[in-house]
DNA sequence: CGGATATATGCATACAGTTGCATATCAAGC
DNA sequence: GCTTGATATGCAACTGTATGCATATATCCG
């Protein structure tokens, strides 16, 4: 399980709250990972039992207490030796994809509110991606380490968002005009660019 | 839940036993949808329990009994019906990027194990899904819809592993020679594109 | 004045997915 | 002869994630 690191990850750039964690994920580094504030809550109750983290409550006047959490000594080293663990291969499982293997089940029309949607979505979140970049762009060359990796996630976010967004303009082109799509660019050079690295080796 | 539909596309392609569906979530859907064993037989027998698939003990000399598997009418009507249900969001969790995140806190080779065992793994899945191609390039023109679906999925797959290879490159680059990477052309591309598709709405 | 949204935390339950184990036969390789 | 791997199915226990509900205050908007 990584949403116990992926939360001392972010307590060890910045202490605060459960109600922050949940905002952050949301907000911030939502290109790889997401989390309800449930999960959130009840992961930091865990790792305040294994002394991971410690928090302090916070009384408010005005607004509900607050318990602000920090990484604990401990925590870090294991957030470290983690680092050093093995991590386990990526499992995908889209239940979109399922749905368009089926898609000749139904009448062609039934999965566009899907794609739309779910194009819009991605779109959405490619603008706001893109939004973030030039923060990281400005600062070239003067970047620290810790800058230029996190600018590499941002980049992974761009990127997956760009390829559904490609991809399912493609099947819904499919599903309208009930032809094949016209080969896209990027096509050829997945090709151009595989059939090199298959003569590398 | 969609691993009782993806069981149940399966099944309408081509009736089969547990171990079958098994071999064709590893060997041929593989690129949208994974299950295990176990999950597979626990699902079955709850959408025997609902009546959405039938089955037939067959005894096998010198092997051990199958159960064979077929969708039942209302197994077929019940995914029909799903078809037209709004898919959920897809949702993200990428302990490797949580690493990559996090990676600042360690030396920076530690992770090179990590990505080099990812990098292979992506390249022999993509070799292999390029590898299935040809047979949906051949039939152009008069392939069926069925057909050109599947081929799509198949195209995801490509696509999927195809930007892990070349993301993960660029990461392994950054820690190795411990400098930012040249900008690959796919992100002048992606910036190109949707600067395109801003300025159409 | 009512409804939506933001702040702030939490419990209980259900469902999904993983891990470890168990059983049984046969073929291939060392 | 022994191990490994393929065929074939399954239980039990555990971990992880999702869903629904509960509470409390304040602000913003119409």
């Amino acid at each position: 399980m990584s949403l116990k690191h992926a939360i001392l990850v972010l307590l060890e750039k910045k202490p605060g709250s459960g109600y922050d964690l949940s905002q952050r994920f949301k907000r911030s580094i939502g290109y790889f990972w997401n989390a309800s504030h449930q999960q959130i809550y009840q992961e930091l109750k865990k790792l305040s039992q294994e002394q991971w983290v410690e928090f302090e409550v916070q009384a408010q006047a005005e607004r509900p207490d607050r318990k602000h959490y920090r990484i604990s000594a401990a925590g870090r080293s294991a957030l470290k030796a983690w680092l050093h663990e093995p991590a386990k291969p990526e499992r995908l499982n889209s239940e979109l994809l399922v749905k368009i293997y089926a898609a000749y089940l139904a009448d062609p029309t039934a999965l566009l509110p899907d794609l739309d949607r779910r194009i819009a979505a991605h779109r959405e979140k490619l603008d706001e991606y893109l939004g973030h970049e030039p923060f990281y762009l400005d600062k070239r060359g003067k970047a620290s380490r810790k800058q230029s990796l996190m600018h590499l996630t941002l980049r992974y976010g761009i990127r997956y968002e760009w390829n559904w967004i490609e991809w399912l303009t493609e099947v819904r082109a499919l599903l309208v005009d009930e032809q094949a799509p016209a080969k896209p660019m990027l096509e050829t050079l997945i090709r151009a660019s595989s059939r090199k690295t298959l003569a590398k080796r």
